[in-house]
Order: C-alpha cells, then sequence, then structure tokens
DNA sequence: TCATTAAATTGTT
DNA sequence: AACAATTTAATGA
C-alpha cells in the first residue's frame, strides 16, 4: 500500500515555474502584512510551480532553495524511503506554509514532501525569506505563529500514533488538518479522497471509509465526493473510541 | 449549452 | 483485492 513514486527531473521547480497569479496571491496571508516595498520583492521572487501526484518537492539532503506555501493540492511530510520505518508526520493542505525550520538554519531537508495528487505550490527563495525576515516584524509574527503552532501538530501527532483505534486515528488526523491557523486555505470543506487519507493517517481506505462513516453518523463531518466537511471541529477532535 | 464518454471516487464484498 | 455504482471532468457538436 504505497504511492508509486514518480521519477523527479533535475530541478523541476526552475524548469515549470511561473509568477503566481493575482487569485492565487488572495491566499496567500503573509503577503498582505507586508509593507509594498517588501511586497513588491517577496512578488517578484514568488514561484508558483504545478507538482503531479507522487512527485517530490524536496528529498531528504538536498540543500534549500524554497520556503514552500501550499496553494492548492494536498502533499505529505514523511521521512520514507532511506532507513527506517516509513512514517508519515504529517498532510499538508491549502493554506500550509513549511520549511522554515530548514530555511532559517540553512541546512538540508530532512524531510521528503511528496504530493499526494496533482498540487499547486508556491515557493519563496532563501535569500527573500532571510531578507524579510530581517526587516519585517508582521512577517516575523507569521513565520513564529507558523512555528509555535506547528510544534502543537507534531506533539498531536504522537499521541495519534499510539492510539490504536482506528476511527480515532482518523479523527484526530483529520481535525488537525482543518487547522484553522497553519492551514487557513482548508475553510469547511477539506478536499482529500479517502485513499489520500489513508496514506496520511496509515490505514486501509476500506477501513478509513468505515471510520468516516462512523464519524459521519456521530455529526461530526459530513462525507462528500472527493472531500470531507467538518460539521463539528470541536467533537471531531475529542472523539473517543466507542 | 447539452449529450456522450472517460476517468475518478466511493461503497461493498 | 476486486467489483459495481456513483460522481465529476472532458469532449465535441
Amino acid at each position: 500500500m504505497s504511492l508509486p513514486v514518480v521519477p523527479v527531473p533535475a530541478l523541476p521547480l526552475l524548469k515549470r515555474a511561473r509568477h503566481a497569479a493575482a487569485a492565487e496571491l488572495h491566499d496567500i496571508p503573509w503577503l498582505s502584512a507586508l509593507q509594498p516595498d517588501e511586497r513588491e520583492r517577496a512578488l517578484a521572487d514568488l514561484r508558483v510551480v504545478q507538482v503531479a501526484a507522487g512527485e517530490l518537492l524536496c528529498r531528504v539532503g538536498r540543500p534549500v532553495t524554497y520556503w514552500f506555501g501550499v496553494i492548492d493540492g494536498l502533499l505529505k511530510m514523511s521521512n520514507d524511503t532511506a532507513v527506517g520505518v516509513p512514517i508519515t508526520f504529517t498532510g499538508m493542505p491549502p493554506g500550509g506554509w513549511f520549511g522554515e525550520g530548514t530555511v532559517i538554519k540553512r541546512e538540508a531537508y530532512r524531510y521528503n514532501i511528496q504530493a499526494l495528487r496533482r498540487s499547486v505550490v508556491a515557493g519563496l527563495g532563501v535569500e527573500t525569506f532571510h531578507w524579510l525576515l530581517a526587516r519585517s516584524i508582521p512577517f516575523n509574527r507569521f513565520v513564529m505563529q507558523q512555528l509555535n503552532e506547528r510544534l502543537g501538530q507534531f506533539i498531536g501527532a504522537r499521541e495519534i500514533d499510539r492510539m490504536s483505534d482506528p476511527d480515532v486515528r482518523v479523527a484526530r488526523s483529520l481535525a488537525a488538518l482543518f487547522h484553522p491557523v497553519l492551514y487557513p486555505g482548508v475553510g469547511s470543506l477539506l478536499r482529500i479522497t479517502q485513499q489520500e487519507l489513508g496514506y496520511l493517517v496509515g490505514l486501509s481506505r476500506q477501513r478509513v471509509n468505515e471510520s468516516l462513516h462512523s464519524l459521519q453518523q456521530h455529526g461530526c463531518i459530513r462525507i462528500e465526493y472527493g472531500g470531507v466537511r467538518v460539521l463539528d471541529l470541536q467533537a471531531l477532535r475529542e472523539h473517543m473510541p466507542q
């Protein structure tokens, strides 16, 4: 049960990159917090790429070139392929920005970022990222908030991994994806197939289907074609085994 | 815009 | 893992 990995051509970002379109800019929360001149430089440097399903955005050990943000689609962070047990850390739905930790330290990536399906991803160059970090208080605030919230996510993810009940695992994982601060682009309808959710949670598609119906029975969510709508986020977070 | 067809996703065994 | 049923997306008149 693993996603077929698509071979990635060298430097795919530089080849198919284009400037960000107006519609996509609206979904980048930190842009509006910048001063006009800062925004101008950020816009000039922002690149947008389409990544196909299974494609790897960055690999463990590769030098950092961009700070990434998900405009549309779904990515997953994991540490698989190399040595060790494949572990999916988290899913990255629209509105999520990531990689700031490694960008700040100018280290190599510590995770693989793989597209679960065709996605649109924005990238801000490392130099511009540091330039903004050095002069914009609002930008710092945004990055700090991201780091803080994500720390909470990872702690939560450890708890999820220890739970055996599939329904609870699905519930918690879903709740994490609906995090309003980290993933403002999600809204109340998350575009994710049951197959994709299975990849993230580490369950079969059948079991995910069963869990979703259980959660729907409890009024937490509503199953839609190609997605899940949250009806009660709090209940989803606190869902307990029956 | 509508009808037809192909592809994707879901529900079930 | 396989299958049928359903929904969406793509195509072309």
